[in-house]
DNA sequence: AATTTAATTTACGTAATAGTAAAATCGGGG
DNA sequence: CCCCGATTTTACTATTACGTAAATTAAATT
């Protein structure tokens, strides 16, 4: 039994079954330039890196964030640019990136807070009814 | 100067400056039933009540929630329900969304940290720059 | 009263993100 | 060799979350 990342390739179904999406989806973010399985014949063969993309597409979807926002997330993970301007560049939209997800992290805290009032507050009136019964 | 859970009343352009949302979104969520604004002769007048709604909607779309999935979560922070049945229900589905936002807490550091990788790169590489120049 | 400004209703349009169906093709097992 | 199941391409469809435009009406200003 080879881990995936020891597997030189995987189909598209062992991919729609580890990830839960369909064979539509994995095409459509072949389409959008998110990915770029080789081909054997005409089927596609996805390598462990394909699989790695996927894997950051799929939390980008958790957390709501769009193709184009994913595919700019992905651009950033590649080699940095020689260039002191594009540098400066990527610095800044990591900044800006960061920032979004702190605030989103900020809104979970808040919504969690509140689920746990909510929760309590059901778990008193459930000890009533058990009381009142 | 009235502070905003001091006011009465807001006006729909009111909310649209202060969320950055149209009105045709406002009425939108209106007609979705997540907010109610009453209606002096044809105009809505929004309460405070609905302002705080108008605040946990953006949250929601903050992080990625669509519309079905906030009209849930709000229909969670009204009072909780007399029967037994129902309140365990309730309690289920609130630990349910507990369990996505602490999914999506976790994608989030992970996502912060890999951008924390993006930035110190980069920075290595503006340094061998400024060294090489 | 006339004009301007703001708000409403109605209806059609659109972008993103896939779902679904049909027809063709390919590769492997018996 | 032939069939079967998996895969592909192509194209049409669907849903969500609004945008936009037009016609109407109400409110405020001159």
């Amino acid at each position: 039994m080879k881990s995936p990342e020891q597997k030189q390739f995987f189909t598209i179904t062992e991919l729609t079954r580890e990830f839960e999406v369909s064979t539509r989806t994995i095409r459509f973010y072949e389409d959008e330039g998110l990915i770029q399985p080789v081909r054997r014949g005409r089927t596609r063969l996805f390598k462990p890196s394909d699989r790695r993309l996927l894997m950051l597409i799929m939390r980008g979807k958790r957390l709501g964030f769009s193709i184009a926002e994913i595919r700019e997330i992905i651009s950033m993970y590649k080699e940095p640019p020689g260039e002191a301007g594009q540098l400066n560049l990527l610095i800044k939209r990591v900044n800006e990136k960061r920032d979004q997800l702190i605030q989103k992290r900020k809104d979970i805290e808040e919504t969690i807070a509140e689920l746990d009032q909510v929760e309590e507050q059901s778990l008193t009136r459930m000890a009533e009814l058990g009381v009142s019964t």
